[in-house]
DNA sequence: CTGTTAGCGCTTTCAT
DNA sequence: ATGAAAGCGCTAACAG
């Protein structure tokens, strides 16, 4: 079938041994025999199995990626982002993206286990830490988005809470002193560092200890959903942070389809910087997320984790968003 | 380290041979051994060594997935749905994208020869047929968006030219009479099929041989580019085609933004239905493409072509893309 | 139905 | 610097 190092040892008459050595740039190889072997292999399409040496090496030069179903530019960056880490470390990504439950995360993690020589997780609902997810088999893992309480893996997260901070501070900052918030789905890890860090800021700048905090899951319709409760029930709202884009495009439409004036009346905020964020009216200020950066920061941690065989230091990074300010928040009374 | 199958037949006190049929379900094993062998691997956390496995077997059951840089929504749609045929046919996804040239796409293929069962590939331009890409290597491929001419391999794609003349007998059916087209980048194979499909309906159904084409490579900078050229001179241009969407909300903005009134004077259409579309003002006319489903269906064509080891059925599938009008073609006499 | 054994392709001691 | 041979974990003949 396909040619194998013995192949390739024959052709070029030495053995295989050699051949190994040469073609793994070994130093004990003289410049001759290695050029032999070099011309041999490439006479011969010789392709190292795969399997075969991972059996020898104990390494795979692999890493499984295990993804939630995500939105599409969020998904998109993230791999764009681990695969530009893996490229330059020379590693394989094995995929496996799940739809649900953690059931399902086990399955993807299970089926990878013993072909990979680490694991980056994203998990879609934080509090439960990786539950019997199976990962602690001593499978050097990085977790991405985790919550915080789950020291015993290395993690990268989005800074969400400094990140509603900051968008909480701009939007004092242009003249709004009656923020409401519109959360995220249960559980979500991302929804809960924004409500948290919005909650934080609107004590800390407002000096309100309980602000208004309306349900939501993340989708547009729960973002009109919102917007029609504040229609019904304005109680002085002059602006609205959804916790991210998609909710903010929802609420910022329904409300001007409402004769509701954005930015001047109500300003809106969101978080992501999807797409879509700057091509609704009046485009949305938002907080963006540098995605690829998080995906490969994550592989390039997972690497030297598999590097220092053992040496677990379960680091903790985090991910910076940045203020994107666009109409939707323009300063309430024009300054200068 | 971990526990080989040796361990788990120890510790089921049967042999080896026992052990590998009771775990791999084969028939001739009695119901007791095989509990005792499963329960025994279950204690000791037996996961089989995939490198060894695929030895044995010369098989991987694993596939290579080679696109390039795409679109966000995208890419995320087509892997979700390459992903969902590989779960359903127990396959891995070993995954590798990449920018630019063929040179790149040669490595990221090279790369995976020897550690998957088939190759699931996307090239972003088309005319030079699948190069010196090292495919043929009896690897059994599947093509994503090919050109017609690649009967080499199995292929499936989107029918872009049936998409254009879908579109174009919209438009000439809501009134337009002189459309012009917005092309794509050099090479592009779906640029290349969406023209042709216009080039065809327009001479079929308005009999001018020879319309407007003006350049653009997919960007949304070029679509403003191409409303400017209208602008300056408008021909009687009442329509514009972008092979792409995203050329189209940039002619759409830009035109408006002139006070150009769009449907009214001018209609605009585009291709592929991305999220953005709906957002515009006024919505943008589109064909939507069910990628998710080209890529469940690349998926399972590659999995039969696994199965019929050697019966090369170079197929040729297509996905129909489906008219989605909104605003921005409305009809330009109103009916009824 | 079960156990023994021979490789799958590769790397790596250990001699030479 | 090179070769012979052992063995990584697994499956599949081949006996029994």
């Amino acid at each position: 079938m396909t040619a194998t190092i013995r192949d390739v040892a024959r052709e070029a008459a030495v053995s295989v041994a050699s051949a190994s050595r040469a073609l793994n740039g070994h130093v004990n190889v003289t410049a001759t025999t290695r050029a032999r072997v070099v011309a041999a292999a490439e006479r011969l399409h010789y392709v190292p199995h795969h399997g075969a040496r991972s059996l020898t090496m104990a390494q795979t030069d692999t890493i499984g990626v295990v993804l939630p179903d995500l939105f599409g530019g969020f998904f998109s960056e993230l791999i764009r982002g681990i695969n530009r880490g893996a490229q330059a470390a020379g590693l394989q990504l094995l995929l496996s993206t799940f739809h649900g439950d953690a059931t399902r995360t086990a399955g993807a993690v299970r089926s990878m286990r013993g072909r990979v020589d680490g694991l980056l997780v994203m998990l879609p609902v934080v509090h439960p830490v990786p539950p019997e997810l199976g990962l602690a088999s001593h499978l050097p893992t990085v977790v991405m988005n985790a919550g915080p309480g789950d020291g015993a893996y290395a993690s990268i997260a989005i800074d969400n809470a400094g990140g509603a901070r900051t968008m909480v501070a701009h939007l004092v900052d242009s003249g709004r002193r009656c923020i409401a918030m519109l959360g995220g789905p249960e559980g979500n890890a991302d929804a809960l560092g924004r409500e948290a860090g919005f909650r934080d800021a609107v004590r800390t700048l407002l000096g309100d200890a309980s602000p208004l905090i309306l349900p939501g899951d993340f989708t547009e319709e729960s973002g009109q959903a919102a917007a029609a409760a504040i229609l019904a029930d304005r109680r002085g709202i002059d602006a609205v942070f959804a916790a991210n884009d998609m909710m903010a495009v929802g609420c910022l439409t329904t409300l001007s389809a409402a004769g509701v004036r954005v930015p001047e009346e109500i300003a809106v905020a969101g978080f992501d910087d999807v797409p879509v964020a700057r091509y609704v009216t009046p485009a949305l200020t938002t907080m963006r997320v540098n995605i690829a950066d998080m995906g490969t920061r994550a592989l390039e941690t997972l690497a030297g984790l598999i590097a220092a065989r053992g040496l677990r230091t379960a680091s903790s990074q985090t991910i910076e968003p940045e203020l994107v300010v666009r109409a939707s928040s323009a300063p309430r009374t024009p300054r200068g």
